[in-house]
DNA sequence: GATCATACTTCAATTTTTCTGTAATTTGAT
DNA sequence: ATCAAATTACAGAAAAATTGAAGTATGATC
């Protein structure tokens, strides 16, 4: 039988690529460590290390490794989680929101609220719009924000801000140069790094440069670190761009007139309903510019 | 520290409404699983149970009952993924699709390709676009069907078929007997559900009727069965749309050009490449209309 | 509201599992 | 080839889970 603590040791261990290591870390001894691999390659029948010294997995057991971590991590969270909802009999609130709006009026909002119910215990989770969807569908979360305006049963739907598309690039690129907006045109005739929330534009030149594109960069750090090249350019919704570094220009473009909306979701089968129209409020008339 | 077996245990107890059947369906005595309540109430600092007798889940109980459950479907399917890693040293695929692409041609190149190769596994789950991609960025999938075509780092993509949009409705629906082919307006005349696939249709008139649909349904089951009933009609691509009972209509819309197109994501770091070559190049030449 | 059958809890003994510490063996680097 | 570090084996110890029997609460029925 597979348990959370053959996967943790197995874990720690590929991790470390040492009993030793791994056995100072969790405190337990290495023939503990040994003992609890020897029992997971019994069980699978199979190898998941290529030498005796733990330095080098095989192909199994890197696939192992990805699997095993996974679940570590996911198991670590439900026990979060659960204490969190024990820990909290006075009023809890889960919130899941896409990054840029953590980094908008949301910190402000929690605080204020918090200070006004001082045994309030608050969650909180980035992820993109779809898993925010789904995180309320499924009682993950009590309260969301997300980009565009989804229908979902059992979950009311406001819009809370409206936000403009731009050029992210960097002040030395020609691109932050030019005096007047420049164009898609313009911009596509330079390196352009494609994201995932550009995607957002329902535009089909947008699309075609967004396939075509060379690279495709998930996360905003990243984003901001390439840009401050000078080399490539982006586009982004104008929340997202906030607090720029002096090198960083966000501008407007030229014939782009669609905006994102970002909405609150609001779980209509939440714990604590009071607490999450209180919140809601908040949200609502908290200034998202 | 809560273990995994203390949540089985509590799940199921929560499941049954009562130790005794809990501790048969467990093969474990009442006594064991009154044990392990008791430490898990014990460590959370909180009573999951409004009584004694086991029927009725406090709120905190509900709560825990939820992540609880999902957990441990979590955890079960890690121990299939690792046990079938482990099994297939002669090689495994794994197969992340979404549901119209598994009644196509899945099942007969999945079919072909394991006459051909005997030892082969095959790991096939269904789940919507967007988690295609997920699956295949984190490892959890070789090989993905899904819709729109995606650029993914360490991601390959072909596009399979393209996918015409069409109304579906009851042979009985008044749409379904005029002679030329409805348009927008004309089907937005009548009561419309709205669901997943249709948002994929970048049209303004698509996107309002959506937001504005009393109905948002989720599986393509219940979308027959509400269809059926000739008092609703609903948007899809035609290939979702295929093996339609003979009450139901599928017609082509008026002033739709637009399709989807269905692509397939190879990962280019999957463990058995060339298995997973052979397969794609079946995929690719297979008949998807 | 008293009674009864059923279901849950407790307790101490037992079994199983897991962990430790030392000694012996293996391994990879020099 | 040799050595130092790391891993395994083994047996005893500790911890945890399980059991069965006895006690106690519950709610259904009259």
């Amino acid at each position: 039988m597979i348990k959370i603590d053959m996967l943790r040791c197995f874990s720690t261990v590929a991790q470390f690529g040492s009993l030793m290591e791994a056995s100072t870390r969790l405190g337990r001894t290495p023939s503990a460590l040994s003992m609890s691999l020897k029992q997971l390659e019994g069980h699978l029948g199979a190898r998941l290390f290529e030498t005796e010294r733990k330095n080098k997995l095989t192909p199994l057991g890197q696939e192992v490794f990805r699997i095993a971590q996974s679940q570590l991590r996911q198991f670590d969270d439900t026990v979060t989680s659960i204490e969190n909802a024990a820990n909290a009999p006075q009023g809890l609130i889960k919130i899941a929101s896409i990054p840029s709006a953590t980094g908008l009026a949301l910190p402000q909002a929690i605080s204020t609220m918090m200070e006004q119910h001082p045994h309030l215990k608050v969650e909180l989770r980035d992820m993109d719009s779809a898993m925010v969807a789904e995180a309320i569908l499924h009682g993950e979360a009590d309260i969301g924000i997300a980009s565009g305006s989804q229908s979902l049963n059992g979950v009311d739907c406001v819009t809370l801000f409206e936000d403009a598309f731009g050029l992210l690039c960097g002040a030395e690129h020609p691109l932050a140069k030019v005096t007047s907006p420049p164009t898609l045109d313009d911009i596509f005739s330079y390196a352009f790094m494609s994201n995932n929330l550009c995607s957002q534009l329902d535009l089909d030149a947008v699309r075609s440069a967004s396939e075509g594109a060379h690279i495709v960069v998930h996360n905003t750090h990243s984003l901001i670190a390439m840009t401050r090249t000078n080399n490539w350019v982006t586009i982004l919704p104008k929340s997202v761009a906030r607090a720029l570094p002096d090198e960083l220009v966000f501008r407007p473009i030229d014939g782009i007139t669609q905006r994102r909306t970002v909405s609150l979701l609001l779980s209509q089968r939440a714990r604590f309903p009071n607490l999450l129209e209180t919140f809601s409020n908040l949200l609502v008339q908290a200034d998202w510019t």
